[in-house]
DNA sequence: ACCTGAACACCGTTCAAGT
DNA sequence: ACCTGAACACCGTTCAAGT
């Protein structure tokens, strides 16, 4: 005797994503997004192998957000920082949280790929993939830390950030320009 | 009628680093830290608020340790970007933890004080918060990404990260040197 | 004065029983 | 074929009772 579907998998992400941003990860609770769509915990079961799979897939989505909104900036170094900067703001937990649970690879992949065109541009191809690493990782470091409260010392934080985007363009540059 | 002590603080903490770094942060549990002192559960409320402040405590001891360490590293770029990255490899839960977590504020100042040295003496007096900051959360943010396993392009990590500070410590220099 | 067993609330997860 | 109540294990936390 067939049941019908009471919620579906996209329900019970998007719900997940809600709850994370409202109560934080450890709000992140399988009664909490259950009820959220409308069913006892144990069903979650038939769609999510367990928490730590529902969080995975919770991050994956946030990832793909992230990299959807990277692709519409504009393709240089100001644009993309100011983009991702406002995406963490918006999103800090799930910022947090793509930052430190492994997203799926792939979604990683394709969030980082509008950095490395612009770093491919801007250093050249030889050094491409490092420098989108040197931008990526400051702008990763750079919010963890602004989002822990961890620039201790004052200062204003907006200029904080201009003076990073305006010297990590300049040292990508290749030596010779 | 008195009865004796059976643990002390600093045991508790430095039980609770020892537990993070092996099973990390979930493994970190009231009953783990008290079996590991001797105690049992409820004795840990009479040296700590709750298991919020046990970690607290943990991020603060580890985040004095992270400081102890670059002030001993020779106060260059390349030597304290080494020493950061040696800490995180080191003790990467700790590490994790101290990123995430808002540990004590006057820890982080101190660990900091080392690096805003060094930042003053490249880029001057004017920009020597900017350039501490700069260079901070790139190591930040390229350690998390590591731990994390978030650099899925492959390539040579250590490259990678030499890249990083050759091009930062140029980036910082002046713009008319 | 600290320590512990017992108790309570809460959560993740399983599973037999419902429809 | 999915949903749920009941059950179990585990954890954080409180507190009365021990010494």
């Amino acid at each position: 005797v067939p049941a019908p579907e009471r919620t579906t998998l996209d329900a019970i992400v998007s719900a997940g994503r809600h709850i994370l941003e409202s109560d934080g990860l450890d709000g992140l609770t399988m009664q909490a997004v259950a009820g959220r769509v409308g069913v006892k915990a144990p069903s979650l079961y038939k769609r999510v192998r367990d928490r730590e799979a529902l969080i995975g897939l919770v991050a994956t989505a946030v990832a793909d957000e992230l990299g959807a909104r990277l692709e519409s900036a504009a393709p240089t170094v100001p644009a993309m920082a100011r983009a991702f900067r406002s995406f963490a703001h918006d999103q800090p937990e799930g910022f947090r949280l793509v930052m430190s649970t492994s997203a799926d690879p792939a979604a990683l992949e394709r969030a980082s790929a509008p950095v490395l065109i612009v770093a491919r541009e801007l250093a050249g191809e030889p050094h491409a993939l490092d420098a989108a690493r040197l931008v990526t990782a400051w702008a990763v470091g750079f919010l963890t830390m602004e989002l822990a409260g961890a620039f201790q010392l004052g200062g204003d934080l907006d200029a904080a950030f201009d003076y990073g985007v305006r010297n990590l363009e300049r040292a990508l540059q290749p030596k010779d320009a």
